[in-house]
DNA sequence: GCTGGAGCGCAAGTTACATCA
DNA sequence: AGTGATGTAACTTGCGCTCCA
């Protein structure tokens, strides 16, 4: 059993300058499995599996530390440069891509045919592009969390604040006449449960003598700055 | 009907290269 | 010219699903 070892980014020059110390059978294997995976439309664990499974006598065993390499290669052997997609190729992927954000096998098989590309380097391309939305929809959503983290910390602060200042009111009667500042602040009154936005209407802001005079009567019963609110 | 292996597609994470400031 | 940052093509790994013997 021999195992043959391979750990370069471009196996196939590997190959074919293979140590002359293994026999033509185990060259021509490992060459096999290279031309199995360039027929192979996906770089999957199956084409792993097949790698590993090349003779009973004989044990080659593809280590692949990259196999980008595969067809990215030039016809003098070495390695081609990294591919990028022409803007009319990434155009056409982006518009397929807005139609529907996964492809079936014969979608890929034609627009690979359309772009003059690999059907595995049109599945790449939507897999990224997939990561990519994803990944945009996540700074998005992160982005809106911390803007409500911020409000919710402002309206905390504004809160506590409001609540120090009726505390420091209750012991300083009477409350008609130090009325809390808390405009534009939901608020709700402990006791009658009405939920009302304080200073939504800033005409209202000046009481009249009546309203501070109900306001009054009802404070007196419902010590709360939102019962304050329910008179504007 | 259940089971295990093969094959496939996908998400998530990583690597490596091209490009640009 | 050299370099770090960024974008992205290509890859690996792991998982779930389907099909079939």
């Amino acid at each position: 059993m021999k195992k043959l070892f391979l750990k370069h980014d471009h196996f196939l020059p590997s190959l074919l300058s293979l140590a002359p110390s293994f026999d033509t059978a185990t060259r021509t294997h490992a060459i096999d499995a290279y031309h199995q995976h360039q027929a192979s439309s996906s770089f999957s664990n199956s084409s792993v599996k097949k790698e590993r499974d090349l003779g009973d006598d004989q044990e080659v065993v593809l280590e692949r530390v990259s196999s980008r390499v595969v067809s990215d290669e030039d016809e003098d052997g070495s390695p081609r440069k990294k591919l990028r997609l022409t803007k009319q190729q990434s155009s056409i992927l982006e518009h397929n891509f807005k139609q529907h954000t996964t492809l079936n096998t014969k979608q890929k098989q034609a627009l690979a045919e359309q772009l003059n590309l690999r059907p595995r380097q049109v599945e790449v391309w939507f897999q990224n592009r997939r990561a990519r939305t994803k990944l945009k929809q996540t700074e998005v959503d992160c982005e809106l969390l911390n803007k409500c983290y911020e409000t919710l910390t402002e309206e905390n602060k504004r809160l506590q604040k409001e609540l120090q200042e009726l505390k420091a009111l209750k012991l300083t009667a009477p409350y008609y006449m130090q009325l809390p500042a808390a405009a534009g602040t939901l608020t709700m009154c402990p006791r009658c449960e009405r939920v009302v936005n304080v200073g939504e209407n800033p005409s209202t802001a000046a009481f009249s003598l009546e309203q501070k005079s109900q306001f009054f009567s009802h404070f007196t019963t419902h010590p709360s700055a939102t019962c304050y609110a329910n008179f504007l």
